[in-house]
DNA sequence: CGGACCATTGATAATTGTCAAAATTCGTGG
DNA sequence: CCACGAATTTTGACAATTATCAATGGTCCG
């Protein structure tokens, strides 16, 4: 892990820009917070935040993606989260003081932008709208944790998948005029850790989707979507 | 339904009494918000809030409880919570307008009490600790969810037995002599879809730990136990 | 006491997990 | 740029688990 301290490369590409929760926020009062940021670079494999660990600042992710994982009794990983470029974690336990209920784990070269928990608690009382924004922000993860619920109890394997495919094209995917390109942000393993199913499972339901032709595998990291409509179908949509 | 307001039987009893989010505030403040709380009960089995409905009010359940749950893709409901005195939902959507992700059902006759998003939103504005509170109660919520999550990706289905036991334990248990008594808040069926397994296999499952010894049916909405220890031993902690 | 509802049990089918081996992909260094 | 080895993924065979269907047994109320 490499920590720089005001960024000369942050300063046009402000971290804080693609932040929902600072979006209220006029150019003036982003330069201000700016100074209060410090830079932090891992690379693939690194962990930003340990399981138990008692963080004391809030994380936002500027580049690269990362995984947040809880292991479970039978040794497994159980994948909560993918964040991306944008996404913010770690605030909880400003509040409550509690230790991180997960482990964050870079998934590629991954930079963050870190604000201290006194810095975090000021913007707080100076800009009451970002805790709207916050509330805002927590409702929408929340939706997300409920519909993977949803999901996970769904015993059918197959929706599933599609929702898994349908999540991951609309956060990774890029439309050509063949279809939607998804660029896995995890492994097949990985995806098998996000459903609580078995990694040879995963394998071979990809591959029943791949001979019916409603998926093309370009290679490990991308799935090729020649039409959407039929995964929307598949995942019961 | 019926609706009372200022229910008089609610004077001794207030219900933002129970309600952490109030927590902060002193005797006079909740006397003045006692004024525009309206109240309602619901029988067992009717529907305090419906899927994709646009609720325009906090409702706080000041007595009995709730299950919270979505209809999955393959006809069964999934359910995400089972809220009890003093929790309270629908706040999200007034933040975001969107509509509910759930279906919120009485379990038992409920009382509510409502706070419509006006008067709730002036509450925010002129006591900001309130914010700070629903933002630690959301993430607590999260958490939970975080790790319902991760018991539902396990597959092994008696340690998620185990885990549902010990969840309805703390929340729902009393200790004597003998051990602890679990007074169930939903049925077989209901633990079935908290869980996300057929109903037969919970059935299958109380059988098997019964016969080990390790449970105690008493009837079919309490369950001895007399070791949580072997409880927890079997969710893995 | 009777009926409706809920829970249990049994038999069987379907699904998924596990273990082992083969195939593919990826990254590195020549 | 290619080749090699390591890592990942796929496939196959089989075992284990769970779902489903059907029937029986209980329990709670009026």
């Amino acid at each position: 892990m490499t920590v720089h301290y005001n960024c000369a490369k942050c300063k046009d590409r402000l971290c804080i820009h693609k932040v929902p929760i600072f979006s209220s926020l006029d150019s003036e009062d982003l330069r201000k917070i700016m100074g209060l940021i410090s830079h932090s670079e891992y690379k693939k494999g690194e962990t930003i935040v340990f399981e138990q660990e008692e963080p004391d600042s809030v994380i936002i992710i500027n580049e690269g993606s990362a995984k947040a994982y809880k292991n479970t009794a039978d040794g497994r990983e159980q994948i909560l989260y993918v964040f991306s470029e944008g996404d913010f974690f770690g605030e909880q336990n400003l509040f409550t003081g509690q230790p991180s209920t997960y482990t964050v784990e870079a998934l590629q070269p991954v930079k963050i932008c870190k604000l201290s928990r006194k810095q975090f608690q000021e913007l707080l009382y100076r800009f009451p709208d970002i805790a709207v924004k916050i509330i805002v922000e927590l409702g929408n993860r929340m939706t997300r944790l409920e519909n993977a619920l949803q999901s996970i109890g769904v015993r059918n394997v197959d929706n599933r998948i599609g929702i898994i495919l349908l999540e991951f094209a609309e956060k990774y995917g890029t439309k050509n005029e063949k279809g939607t390109i998804i660029h896995l942000p995890i492994s097949r393993e990985g995806m098998a850790n996000y459903l609580g199913v078995a990694r040879e499972t995963v394998s071979r339901k990809l591959s029943q989707l791949e001979n019916e032709g409603i998926i093309q595998s370009l290679n490990n990291k991308e799935i090729l979507i020649p039409d959407m409509d039929r995964i929307e179908e598949l995942a019961g949509v």
